[in-house]
DNA sequence: ACGCAAAATGTAATCCATTACATTTTGCCT
DNA sequence: AGGCAAAATGTAATGGATTACATTTTGCGT
């Protein structure tokens, strides 16, 4: 349709009456080229409509211009926000990103990584993925990555997330300073570093605090966080003998669960059951009661993720293991109260 | 790192003791390659660990097996769902998704089209952006692209969407069956063919069943769905007199601020009044009431966007007009229920 | 064993922008 | 005006895979 004859920089040479170097180096904002001439080439492009080839270009400077976001799951609305958070930034930065769900398929992981070194992409983000440690040790050897949100611990790998442990023991302790003693808990059944150091804020929280750790007050709910497992582990914690008072949950599904078997048995939150979640996505103030949870800075998040990424790919050092943690926020909301004293 | 010598078609072929020209064939899996032959040129590919330069090869073809997707959003759960489903179609098919999130701004379109021009993509989806009609036009003549969810009508250009309409209009009968006859309304400030599409079908149900239309009875939320902007919507609606016993929002973001308004008047749901959402997001069973909504075939919707898109890329025909409509299914759960009588 | 079509493989042009290196132009100093 | 360094521009090689066309090999018929 329209054009038949391909707009090359050769014809824009042509018709700005210089070499298709100074075509290049016109477009490339190079200094060398005298201002007058740099204006007699631009209107040329102009005029022809001329658009430079990107795989042409990308061939030549052995670079893409684009860079992989990889998650398990994009429906996810934490990872989104933290998607957008990266196409915000990369926007800037003139790259594209190139989004995988790898749904933790070993074959999608594999696939993605030779998108790298085939040169489609330049560099990748990790979100949370299921990646074995070997794997990804080499990986990281031969490609720029950064990993977002979890990341494996002594890989050679820069990283970008928050404290966990920390933000962790601050809720825990939070509970306490409600008046909690009874504190249970719902994990995941993942090994992410997350899920791990939370778990261990929480104990170290509770020890700190003098409180009984009782095995059948914690649960794990699925890898990713459903709802449904989550309703299952908050049924079995609110059977156990005594019932805890509270329940710190890994997520802000998790604890929507939770308060769904609460409600489910009439026990009314806050009033006679504190919850807490994590993440402090949109929908936990669409809803009575108001999520009290921990608020990670997603879209920051995202936007850091692609800066080290950048950092790396443009100075090409030796890989980095730059951690980066980045501030959290306790949101105090409704979910959580004062434990009821005649219970 | 590692290999100093980058890996090249020429280096395959020298291991394999054949040309060039064989490897090419070999990897594209030409049948005028013999079997043996194919086998060696495989065995040196493996040794060598050769991987293609993807740029050299969309130089030379012309293409870049890679898709956009176009969205004002992606942090919206129904966004991304359908980006999920684009996802998963383009991996089975080979393509790579480029997201691309426009905030509606105008120029990030431009410099998104760019892209089709530079051959950085071959094709675009765009799932209910913001743009004007004229530009869209002469985009959609130069380049592949569907449109997903929103549509311009009288635009040659394909579309995946559900029958808005048609899902409205039995929405709304449903209501009146349940015997609702004060019926509100709460759209959006946005010209999507959904948006006026479900105001046409919501005007046309209430006529069909005798039912007054009420200008006090129709609010809008802003062009985004916002939380917040529904919940003025709904109190003011909750405040005119009469005041309606049913509202049929747009959107399920927009039900959860009716419904949050509601009780904010310490109105029960469904009791005391009723509210329907749209577009059942993963949330609307999460929280009780459970919402009764339309549930839309997002992933499939996605899909269905990506093989409409490659039909066109590939049998470089003049682009069609093919609107597909996928089937919608109205969710009857607990956010609706017959009106109080006594009211 | 010869001839010939079909099958298999090879040679080299091609896609288009970038850039090292070569050449010309400019501007300044004496 | 002459000379020379700096500035500006040009020429041509380069990146790596694909493919039209040319050439060789294979296999079959007689």
């Amino acid at each position: 349709m329209g054009v038949d004859t391909v707009v090359t920089i050769e014809r824009v040479a042509q018709r700005a009456g210089v070499s298709v170097a100074t075509v290049s180096r016109t477009l490339n904002n190079s200094p060398a080229v005298k201002p007058a001439t740099a204006q007699r080439v631009r209107q040329a492009v102009e005029a022809l409509g001329y658009v430079p080839n990107q795989s042409a270009r990308n061939l030549r400077r052995n670079e893409s211009q684009v860079i992989l976001a990889l998650a398990p799951n994009f429906s996810n609305p934490y990872y989104s926000r933290i998607l957008t958070g990266i196409g915000d930034r990369a926007w800037e930065l003139e790259y594209s990103v190139l989004v995988c769900n790898t749904l933790g398929h070993a074959n999608s992981e594999r696939r993605f990584l030779k998108m790298m070194e085939s040169h489609q992409a330049d560099g990748a983000i990790l979100l949370g993925c299921h990646w074995d440690y070997s794997w990804l040790a080499r990986f990281a050897q031969r490609s720029h990555i950064v990993q977002c949100c979890e990341y494996v611990p002594d890989l050679a790998c820069p990283s970008v997330s928050i404290d966990n442990y920390a933000a962790t023991r601050e809720m825990v302790a939070y509970l306490q300073g409600l008046g909690h003693r009874r504190i249970a808990m719902i994990g995941a059944d993942n090994q992410y570093i997350s899920t791990r150091l939370r778990r261990q804020g929480y104990l170290d929280a509770m020890e700190e605090g003098g409180l009984e750790v009782r095995e059948d007050w914690y649960r794990l709910a699925d890898a990713d966080y459903s709802f449904v497992s989550g309703q299952t582990a908050a049924q079995a914690l609110l059977a156990a003998a005594p019932r805890p008072t509270a329940i710190f949950c890994v997520s802000d599904i998790l604890a929507l669960s939770a308060i769904a078997a609460a409600q489910e048995l009439g026990l009314s939150v806050p009033g006679e059951l504190t919850v807490t979640g994590f993440d402090d996505l949109d929908y936990t103030t669409m809803m009575h009661p108001h999520l009290t949870t921990v608020a990670q800075p997603c879209h920051e998040m995202g936007r850091q993720s692609v800066d080290l990424l950048l950092d790396g790919l443009l100075d090409r050092e030796e890989p980095s293991e730059q951690q980066i943690f980045l501030p959290y926020r306790l949101m105090e909301r409704e979910s959580a109260a004062a434990p009821d004293v005649t219970a």
